[in-house]
RNA sequence: GCCCCUAUAGUUUAAUGGAUAAAACGAGAGGCUUCUAUCCUUUUGAUGUGGGUUCGAUUCCUACUGGGGGCACCA
């Protein structure tokens, strides 16, 4: 396997290293850049020759003279060249092998074994109780979803898991709302006890013919714009009051309305194919958070105010400005349940790493909660990771770059987005007439998941992003559709050629237009690996998209059930590339089709 | 004011300190009697500015400029 000619090359460079005097060498063969160089490349010639007082050139010279004695297996030339690089070309029966590699593995190909014996915790996508989704909550799940994957793929015990923050003053808000604006009389009171006798006064979503998430956003809307006013804040704000009292009729209609939003929220993220395996509620916890802070005000990790408060130690150990653990009325905050919460996901999973997969406003807050869990033994920083997503902007007609803003009421829903998506490849099918309705129907809703998906998760998660609702109705070029395409395109072929696999192909040595096609599925399992290491699944769909472009161009250039007797060896590089994309889309969560 | 992130073709995005900075969209030219043209071929065009480290810098350091975010009792 190449994986074998891979390692047997590192360590006899290693040895040689070793021997020239180097202690701990350090090497890599890693993707040449060009057909030109071969297809795996090292720098050590350059890296070392400092350190052994030797051109760049001449220990490659060396290194490359003892490495052609062994007669490495799987290996055509070496060479070196210019400022120091050396070159391996692998033998095309090892080329060949690979491809036979991948078919034997078929779902397995791709899969690797970095993170064994890992146990690993990511949140994500914990949703905001008072909105519907919008892309930026999509592009969080998207990538949270994606972390759990590559983790899961790499042999690490992964749970995923999501925080309810169902309590506090938004949440009240939502409440008055829909005390104030849903009821079906104007003339009723806002008046919880009469509401908690007279339900059926007011709307559903299903009345208002409404989704319950969208319902939900309207009720924090108008709840909100009330609050400005004094006497409805000082409503609002009891309502709170009785909640942590336990005032069973305030329960009830904070988990009314509650439901209502999670409802709403889910169905998108059902359509996604979200998945947690553990939601944690913040009423069930928040209590607990004020032991911790207890814990380490007694221990003199922290400080108590005049006013009562209580404040981190975190400037001279850690360089970061202090923050409030605990408020001066003794109620908890935001960070105060995450203490007992870190702790409880640490201990339930016995979790050797900690991701939270949250917007980048919240660095500052993670950092802090980081340090001060690391300071009452939870935890250590190391252990701790924040992968933040990139803010999703929009462009206006002017080209303009935009947040999101729910003020000017320019933002964008998740479903929306899918949703427009999906009519404009309905309407593709309608025109063209391919498929009945059902099947129209159902094709639609996948290509657009594809497409949809494949857009956020084919940049780098941490940058930016600028949205354009009309380019991402445009399914052509480095898009999921084009992937889908090829992914077609291959299955196509092998099914009018007959059932793949079967088979046993003529291994051809002579390589021709397919070669750098060959050559580009070499690397897939480099690939993944460095989106393991980068937590970011975006090199796997670089890497797709150029898999697809290079086979587009070997499809149009040659035919492949052409009757020669390279056809079966042809056909085992499409069920090889049809195989890679197929996995390589599942690390995206893109479900593929066999036909469009 | 202080802290963090960020700057690549006209636009949207790639590039473990490595070789000629890679694609797509847009604009121009061409290609289906064929395994699905949602495709292919081709032309065009970029590392914000000044220093530094290095054999080698889009990548690391530094200053400046522009953009975004954050800064104690909100979440």
């Amino acid at each position: 396997m190449v994986k074998d000619i891979l390692q047997n090359l590192e360590s006899e460079i290693s040895n040689w290293l070793k021997q020239a005097g180097i202690d701990t060498p350090v090497v890599f063969l890693e993707r040449a850049v060009d057909p030109e160089f071969g297809e795996y490349s090292t720098n050590v010639g350059m890296k070392y020759a400092k350190e052994l007082s030797m051109s760049p050139l001449l220990l490659a010279e060396d290194l490359v003279t003892f490495l052609a004695d062994k007669n490495p297996y799987g290996v055509e030339k070496i060479e070196f060249v210019k400022p120091g690089f050396i070159n391996f070309y692998l033998t095309n029966e090892a080329k060949i092998e690979h491809l036979e590699t991948i078919i034997n593995a078929q779902n397995k190909y791709g899969q690797n074994t970095l993170r064994v014996g890992e146990s690993w915790v990511i949140e994500h996508t914990s949703p905001n109780p008072n909105k519907a989704m919008h892309l930026g909550h999509l592009r969080n799940n998207l990538v949270g979803m994606s972390i759990v994957r590559l983790l899961k793929n790499a042999g690490a015990e992964v749970a995923s898991d999501a925080v309810y923050n169902n309590r506090g003053i938004s949440i009240a808000k939502n409440m008055y709302g829909y005390l104030a604006h849903m009821k079906k009389n104007p003339e009723a009171p806002t008046d919880v006890e009469y509401w908690s006798t007279h339900k059926d006064e007011w709307f559903t979503p299903e009345e208002k013919n409404q989704r319950p998430d969208l319902f939900v956003t309207e009720c924090y809307v108008l709840g909100e714009k009330d609050f400005a006013n004094t006497e409805i804040e000082k409503q609002v704000r009891q309502l709170v009051v009785d909640w942590e009292a336990g005032d069973t009729k305030v329960r009830e209609l904070w988990a009314l309305v509650l439901q209502f939003a999670y409802d709403g929220i889910n169905l998108t993220l059902n359509r996604v194919g979200n998945h947690w395996d553990k939601i944690w509620y913040e009423h069930e916890h928040y209590q607990e958070g004020k032991d911790y802070v207890g814990k380490g005000l007694n221990e003199g990790k922290f400080t108590k105010l005049e006013d009562g408060a209580i404040i981190s130690n975190l400037e001279a150990d850690y360089g970061l400005s202090d923050t409030v653990l605990l408020k001066k009325d003794g109620t908890s905050l935001y960070i105060t349940q995450d203490i007992a919460l870190t702790d409880l996901k640490k201990k339930t999973y016995q979790a050797d790493k900690l991701v939270w997969v949250v917007g980048p406003d919240q660095t500052l807050a993670l950092r802090q909660l980081f340090a001060v869990c690391e300071q009452l033994g939870i935890g250590k920083v190391a252990d701790f990771t924040h992968v933040t997503y990139g803010y999703v902007g929009l462009r206006d007609e002017s080209g303009a770059y935009k947040k999101m803003s729910s003020r000017e009421g320019t933002v964008v829903l998740a479903d929306d987005v899918l949703d427009k998506v999906k009519a404009t490849v309905k309407a593709r099918f309608d025109e063209e007439g391919k498929h009945d309705e059902s099947k129209r129907e159902e094709l639609a809703e996948k290509l657009a998941l594809a497409a949809v998906k494949f857009a956020f998760l084919k940049s780098d998660s941490t940058q930016d992003v600028s949205f354009d609702v009309n380019q991402s109705v445009d399914v052509q070029g480095d898009s999921g559709m084009y992937v889908m395409y090829t992914y077609v395109r291959t299955r196509s072929i092998l099914k009018k050629a007959g059932a793949p696999g079967n088979s046993q192909p003529a291994v051809e040595v002579s390589l021709g237009e397919e070669a750098s096609l060959v050559r580009t599925l070499l690397y897939f399992e480099d690939v993944v690996a460095k989106s393991v290491d980068d937590l970011s699944v975006h090199h796997v769909s670089q890497y797709l998209l150029q898999l697809c472009s290079e086979f587009n161009s070997w499809y149009a250039k040659e035919s492949i059930l052409d009757g020669s007797s390279r056809e079966a060896y042809k056909l085992t590089v499409v069920e090889a590339v049809s195989i890679t994309i197929r996995n390589g889309l599942a690390l995206l969560g893109i479900e593929t089709i066999k036909e469009m």
